[in-house]
DNA sequence: GCTTAGCACTCTCGCGTGGAGAGTGCCAAC
DNA sequence: GTTGGCACTCTCCACGCGAGAGTGCTAAGC
C-alpha cells in the first residue's frame, strides 16, 4: 500500500531523504528535522521537513529508534539512495595510482595477487573486505606436473593461465616411474591447455567411459592421475581482511554483535553462498538489511563484484560493513578494484606463453 | 625484599594460594576470604586466612582492585601455581584420541596438518591458537622441480620431506628448455635431498664462489635457479584460530581490549618474533603478563610449545589468552598437541621413500 | 602465640529520582 | 502550503541512597 505513494516523491521529498540519509552516513546519530533545516539547502523551516519526514516515515524510508529521537533510513531508502540520489564519484586518482602500484608490484603468482586486492579493499574502506578465489574448476589449464613425493603418492602440481597455482598430494594404486610421470603431465600439458579444469575433467571422464576397453596402460595411467589431480571438489578459497578496523565504529560497540560478526566470517561455506549468490552479472551488487540472511542478521550491508578474465567470471570480491557506508566512495572502489584486478589477472600471467606451450 | 619472605611461604600459606588461583580461574571474579574458608578444606575461619592473604598481598602474590573486593592472583602467583602447585592432569583420553583421530584422517600435506592442529588447539582449549609455519629455511629437501608458466617464468616447487610444498615464480634470465630444466630438478634432487634448504643454500653459494669460472653453463643456471628457488626471506606462515570463542569471555567485555587484541593477531611478524622468542628448550613455555610485551600489553598469557621432526625443531604453536586460564588442562594439551603433531609430521610424509629417492 | 569472633569502615553496585535536553506532533496563524 | 509556538515524550546523566560484600583491626579465647 505504501509503495503507490511512495511513488508520487515529489523531488522535494526526494532531497530531504537524501540529505537525511547523507548526513547520518556521516554522523551514525538519528538526524533530526532540525539538523537538515539548518543546512539551509532548502531554505525550509524544521516544521515543514518534520511534516514530510513524518510522510517518508509512513512511506517506509525512515525510523525512529524511539519517540523523539531522530529519524534513521531503513534499507529501502538505502537502495534509492544508491541507485537515483548519489552521484556515485570516480575513484580519486590518488587512490587508483596506488592500487595499480600494488598491483603491479610483487605478486609473483595469481593467488599473492587476490591476497594483495583483499587488502587493498580492507585498507581504502576501512571496513571488512571479503575476496573469494576462484573455483579451480573454473580456471583454465596452462600446465600440469607430477612429483613423486612418497612411495604411491605424487604431488600433482596445476598452473593455472591465469596464474593460480594448486598442489595436492594424490595416492597412486601403483608405483609410476618417474619417466612415465613425466610423458604423463606432457601429455596433459600440451593436449588440454587452453581448457577450464572442469572441461578437461568432463572430457576425460567421458573418454573413459567411451573407450573403457581400449586404451592402453599409459592412457589408464593418465586418465587416473588426471581425474585425481584435478578433482573440483574443493570449496574454494576465501580471504577476510580488515575486521579489527571495522572495531573502531560505533555500531560495534556491543560484544554480542561483533561476536556474531566474527562467527559469520568463520562460516565461510555461508559467506561463499551469499557473495556468488549475489553475481550474476557484470557490474556492482549491493545487498542491505533483509537481502539475505547475513546481512539481516548483523545489519550490514555488502557490496560486491566479480573479477573475470575474458568472459569468465572467476570469483567474487566485495565489502562487508555495517549499512549506513559511504557508497558514494565504496561503490566505484569496489568496482575500481574488480576491474583492476581482472586486468592484472589477464595482463600479469597468462598471454605469450600458453600459446607457445600448446605448439611445442 | 619480599622474595626473601617469600621463600618462608609455609605449605598453609601455599595450600590458600592454590585455592585462591584455582578458584579465581573458575569464577573471573575476585577471591574473598570467606570464599576460601567456606571450601573447608583446612579447616580455618576466615579471618585466618585474611590474615595470609594479606601476607601473600604483601609479597606480590596478590592484588585487589579496589580496598574491600577480594584478591586477585599476579603474574607471580600463576608462575608459581604452574611450577609447584597444580598436578598437570594427564589429557583425558576422548581428546587424545580426538586429536589422533583428526590428525591422522585427511591430510594430504603437511601445510593441511598444521592447519588442523591449529584448529583442534582452538576447539579444545576454547582460547586463540597461533601456529607458526616452519622457516622453509629449516625443512629438509625432498624434491625440486621445475615448470615454465611464462617467457621467462618458472615455477619452482619445493618438496620437504616433512611434507610442506612450497612454490614460488622465478624469472629467468634467458629461455630455459624444458628438458634442461627437468635435468637441473634432478640433478638438485638427488644431489641435495636430505639436507635443510639453508644448507643447501650454503653450500651452492659457497660452490659459486670458489669455482665461479669453471662451471660449465649447466650448473651455472643450476645454481642460479635454485638460488633464487631456495630463497629464504619469506616470513613464516602463522596461523590464528578460535578468536571468536574469546569473545566470550567476561574479560573481553571491553571493547577496546579485543581491537587491541585483533590489531596483536594482525601483526604477524610480532607474533613469531615473540613466539619463537620463548622456544628454546624441548618443553612447554608460560608467559605471563609482563614476561613478554605483547602479554603484558593486553594482561594475556602464551603457553607455547614446539613441534619436531628428529631433532630439528621446526616451527611454534601456542595458545593465547587471558592469564586467567585453565593451565592444568591447557599446558597438557599444548604439550599433547606439540608431540602429535612432530610425531605426524615424521611418520605421515617421510620415512621410506627419501631413502630411494637419494638412490636413483 | 596462633586463631577467631566481632565490629567498624570502605567501596561497589543497583536503583530510583529528577532535571536538562533533544526531538517530535499538533495546532493555529499567516 | 508553510511556519512559529507549545505541550508532550523519551533519553541521558548526575546524584544520592541503601544494601551487600569484603576488608582490617582489636580483643578475647585456646
Amino acid at each position: 500500500m505504501e509503495t503507490r505513494e511512495a511513488d508520487r516523491l515529489v523531488p522535494r521529498d526526494r532531497e530531504i531523504l537524501r540529505d537525511i540519509i547523507a548526513t547520518y552516513i556521516l554522523s551514525a546519530e538519528p538526524v533530526s528535522s532540525r539538523s537538515v533545516a539548518k543546512q539551509g539547502r532548502l531554505g525550509l523551516s524544521a516544521a515543514t521537513i518534520r511534516n514530510v519526514m513524518a510522510d517518508l516515515e509512513e512511506w517506509g524510508y525512515l525510523v525512529q529508534p524511539h519517540t523523539s529521537a531522530g529519524r534513521v533510513p531503513t534499507p529501502a531508502a538505502y537502495h534509492m539512495f544508491i541507485e537515483s540520489m548519489m552521484q556515485a564519484r570516480k575513484l580519486p586518482a590518488r587512490e587508483r595510482r596506488y592500487i595499480e602500484e600494488n598491483l603491479a608490484s610483487t605478486p609473483a603468482d595469481a593467488d599473492q595477487l587476490i591476497g594483495i586486492a583483499s587488502h587493498l579493499l580492507s585498507e581504502l574502506s576501512q571496513q571488512v573486505s571479503i575476496v573469494v578465489a576462484p573455483a579451480l574448476g573454473d580456471t583454465v589449464l596452462k600446465a600440469v606436473d607430477f612429483v613423486p613425493v612418497a612411495e604411491r603418492k605424487v604431488l600433482c602440481v596445476v598452473v593455472s593461465q591465469e596464474g593460480f597455482v594448486d598442489n595436492r598430494v594424490i595416492e597412486t594404486g601403483e608405483e609410476i616411474p618417474r619417466q612415465e610421470l613425466t610423458r604423463i603431465s606432457n601429455y596433459l600439458s600440451e593436449n588440454f591447455a587452453g581448457h577450464t579444469l572442469r572441461e578437461i575433467r568432463d572430457r576425460l571422464l567421458r573418454q573413459m567411459t567411451e573407450e573403457r576397453l581400449q586404451v592402453d596402460s599409459f592412457l589408464a595411467r593418465t586418465i587416473d592421475l588426471a581425474r585425481e589431480g584435478l578433482a573440483l571438489d574443493s570449496q574454494p578459497e576465501v580471504l577476510v581482511d580488515g575486521a579489527s578496523a571495522l572495531l573502531a565504529r560505533p555500531e560495534l560497540a556491543d560484544i554480542q554483535r561483533v561476536r556474531r560478526m566474527f562467527e559469520a566470517f568463520t562460516d565461510k561455506a555461508r559467506l561463499v553462498r551469499m557473495l556468488n549468490g549475489c553475481i550474476q552479472g557484470g557490474g556492482v551488487r549491493v545487498l542491505i538489511g533483509d537481502d539475505s540472511d547475513l546481512t539481516s542478521e548483523l545489519d550490514f550491508s555488502l557490496v560486491a563484484s566479480s573479477y573475470r578474465v575474458g568472459e569468465q567470471p572467476l570469483g567474487t570480491l566485495g565489502i562487508f560493513g555495517p549499512s549506513r557506508m559511504e557508497y558514494q566512495k565504496i561503490i566505484p572502489l569496489v568496482h575500481y578494484l574488480g576491474q583492476a584486478l581482472s586486468r592484472a589477472l589477464s595482463e600479469g600471467f597468462a598471454g605469450a606463453p600458453a600459446e607457445r606451450w600448446e605448439k611445442r
